[in-house]
DNA sequence: CCGCATAGCCC
DNA sequence: GTACGGGCTATGCGGG
């Protein structure tokens, strides 16, 4: 039913009785932070649905001050919200005035925890799937409508309330069986309240992406200068080499100018000649021109912050990931990549960062029970100098190996990886085998448990499951690890988001085993060791959990605190 | 215009 | 005894 004026307070009488609301929004576009706006939203409260027109360009809408009327209703702290994807509504939503609610679930959560393999987990493939193809069918005759004009989905605004109101109750209805159906699912997976503690994590997230992270715009300019001068300057330089102008960023003319099989990094360095140091040079003031620093300034907003989108259904094994911009890929810091000099501290506030140390081999070593690695963690020891001690190897390859041998590494890519022969390679291997022979062993049985019971499990109770076509078997014991780290992290900062004061202690961003916090000045010294503790707290692990905290004025420049 | 491949950055 | 895990973005290039 599409809300008017008339009929506007009856209707909120009628969300204001129930406690669950599934709600859903139609926006302008994709971008809150680029000038996207609501649209309308549409609300299933019990088997009523509502449809709230706000910015639609023809056919009339509701007075946009019945937002902040409505906002009450969609931020009350003792209901429960569901969405699908409900972080992007919550954004667009909370940009016009309607704070963050307390409670919230998301179907997409839902279907990606049970399904981590998926492709397609938008609303109308989950529809097609559980309730066949009818039950999204108002999204086809809405999509048939847009192409009629050839509109695509940004476009929904230009069509009257009347034509995208029964696609948007559609998707409601949808969420709250969805819902239903998955609650069943995840209670036999004994993974129900996992899913509900995710979906409190995603609050935690939305505000993270709200706050945004702020950018020294001077530095951001004058670096992008820089990059472009340079990009020229070297492409000159390549040019003159052979008297011709090669683009060093096409892989086929770079292979073709020097002779190559491919042009990666790996076979330009091997090269050890000038050409193919120019090449490296010009595409690294390429890629932090292009990547970031460009992207920068499209994204910053009034206040320089640049707002990151983080998902939480990116990855199989539980990770987030990052885009736009990814600030999970950003290099580390040398003569050409000065990006994290960019990325600074609001006013008033510290830059901390704090990573678990070696997070993975500590994880690894509990789940194989690698007694010999756990007391060498419990001592306190360097790792990697004390494996290089134990296997009798350069503390360089002892330090490749604590990494890989949880990726379940065989002798020809660590061969591949240590530029060495693939015989010393399996020496290398047997050696620290030998020594540590808990991580094989994991592999193994790791690899068993994936295919006699068909998912492995965390130690939070999250699955990865091995379903369909010849699953990769092999893998299980680097998603036992990963996955295992990554539900740490989670589960720290949702401590660290409810224990500490939200006023003081803000999360701008995090990279799968880091946590960057502002910090209000002055309250470093409290603040710092109570998250260390709370990070460290780990008492599912047989192995001790450590992590290091450093701060600064902008990323590029924090020092061990 | 779109999809794929290549390349390069991160943990 | 075979196996290196997870991501995103920019660009080139070929098919349509």
């Amino acid at each position: 039913m599409i809300v008017t004026t008339e009929n506007f307070n009856t209707t909120i009488n009628c969300l204001a009785k129930r406690d669950l609301l599934f709600v859903d929004l139609e926006t302008t576009g994709l971008e809150p932070f680029l000038g996207d706006k609501i649209c309308g939203i549409a609300v299933l409260a019990g088997d009523q649905s509502f449809y709230f027109p706000f910015r639609h360009i023809v056919g009339g809408n509701l007075p946009l001050d019945y937002l902040g009327k409505l906002a009450p209703y969609l931020s009350d702290p003792s209901k429960t919200y569901v969405g699908h994807n409900y972080k992007f509504d919550l954004k667009f939503l909370h940009k016009e005035g309607v704070p963050l609610p307390a409670k919230i679930l998301d179907t997409l959560i839902a279907a990606h925890m049970l399904d981590e393999d998926s492709k397609n987990l938008k609303l109308k493939s989950l529809g097609a799937k559980f309730f066949g193809k009818e039950a999204a069918e108002a999204e086809s005759v809405l999509d048939d409508k847009l192409n009629l004009f050839g509109y695509g989905k940004g476009d929904m605004y230009r069509l009257p309330a009347t034509d995208v109101a029964p696609y948007a109750e559609q998707d409601v209805v949808l969420t709250a069986k969805l819902l239903k159906r998955f609650e069943g699912m995840l209670k036999q997976e004994n993974t129900y309240e996992l899913f509900k503690s995710v979906s409190e994590f995603e609050l935690l997230i939305t505000q993270m992406e709200l706050y945004g992270i702020k950018l020294d715009v001077d530095k951001v300019k004058s670096n992008l200068v820089e990059a472009t001068s340079q990009i020229n300057k070297v492409g000159f330089k390549i040019r003159d080499m052979r008297g011709y102008a090669i683009n060093p960023g096409s892989p086929i003319q770079v292979q073709k100018w020097l002779g190559i099989p491919d042009s990666t990094s790996r076979t330009l360095e091997r090269l050890n000649r000038d050409e193919a140091r120019a090449v490296l040079e010009y595409r690294a003031w390429s890629k932090v021109k292009n990547t970031y620093y460009s992207p920068f300034l499209k994204r910053m907003d009034k206040e320089h912050c640049i707002h990151p989108t983080f998902r939480m259904t990116g990855t199989v094994s539980g990770r987030l990931s990052c885009s736009k911009p990814n600030l999970h890929a950003v290099p580390r810091k040398s003569e050409i990549y000065k990006v994290k000099d960019c990325i600074i501290a609001r006013e008033g506030f510290t830059l901390a960062e704090i990573d678990y140390s070696q997070a993975e081999i500590r994880v690894g070593s509990h789940y194989a029970r690698e007694n010999k690695m756990l007391d060498m963690i419990r001592a306190g020891v360097d790792i990697h100098t004390a494996t290089a001690k134990e296997v009798g190897i350069d503390r360089f390859i002892a330090k490749t190996l604590n990494f890989s041998i949880i990726y379940g590494i065989g002798a020809t890519a660590l061969a591949e990886n240590l530029n060495i022969s693939e015989k010393d390679a399996r020496k290398y291997l047997d050696k620290y085998n030998k020594q540590f022979p808990g991580f094989r062993k994991l592999l193994y049985d790791a690899q068993n448990v994936a295919k006699n019971r068909g998912y492995i499990t965390m130690y939070s109770g999250r699955r990865r499951h091995f379903t369909g076509f010849e699953p990769p078997y092999h893998k299980a014991i680097s998603y036992l690890v990963q996955g295992s780290a990554s539900e740490m992290l989670r589960s720290s900062m949702c401590r660290i988001w409810n224990e500490l004061d939200r006023d003081v202690v803000r999360m701008v961003l995090t990279v799968h085993d880091s946590i960057l916090f502002e910090i209000k000045k002055g309250y470093e010294d409290e603040v710092i060791p109570q998250i260390l503790r709370v990070m460290n707290d780990q008492p599912w692990c047989s192995s001790p959990i450590k992590s290091d905290a450093d701060v600064g004025e902008s990323w590029g420049t924090m020092k061990p605190y």
